[in-house]
DNA sequence: TCCTTATTTCGGTATTTAGCGAAATACAGA
DNA sequence: TCTGTATTTCGCTAAATACCGAAATAAGGA
């Protein structure tokens, strides 16, 4: 399915997918880093996953979210590449 | 700018960028062959010419639309090839 | 200038999306 | 079983988006 460019089109999801190239991240670690409730998160986390761009393990009461591919990083970068924007660590 | 994902994540818009892969057309053309007015279909226009991935160029009191760059050809083929999705002509 | 064709802009409604806080669910540990 | 922590689901509102038809704009030709 093709809802990927609609999961890579909210500059929050793309900032937690930046957050997830790093290193896999429990819900509530990446909520302390963002300014939006965690509601609203878990229906960015939603999103995410149905456009299978990101997994989830969970392990007692946390649950770690991790990027499904490395494809996404690859996409990133090439669109990065290919239309100018971006600076590095931060997204849009 | 990063609405370029933003731009790709309608389905009639990507039809659009497929039907310039094709060949330039002209936006009546266009209109010809999609299920949606003329006013809707110049509003998706001014998505495409916003995230630049459109040109246009008028000649009388035709307007043509081309692709801006084969960049946009290749970031279809990526997606299309790592997620699975799309049948040739028709893009969902 | 007037008429015709091509396209866009305008005003409107309906659907979708993002966001919130509160309540519900899921676990683990005492 | 009760309690505490983590996360999601549930209404709800506000803003964005898609869509339409009608009116406006742009250009060429009679």
């Amino acid at each position: 399915m093709a809802d990927v460019f609609h999961a890579l089109s909210s500059p929050v999801r793309r900032q937690i997918l930046t957050m997830l190239k790093a290193r896999d991240m429990t819900a509530g670690e990446i909520s302390d880093q963002l300014e939006v409730g965690k509601s609203t998160l878990s229906g960015h986390f939603n999103v995410l996953k149905a456009a299978d761009l990101v997994t989830t393990e969970r392990s007692g009461t946390t649950i770690t979210y991790s990027l499904n591919t490395s494809v996404v990083e690859e996409m990133l970068a090439l669109v990065a590449e290919v239309f100018g924007k971006d600076k590095k660590g931060s997204i849009k």
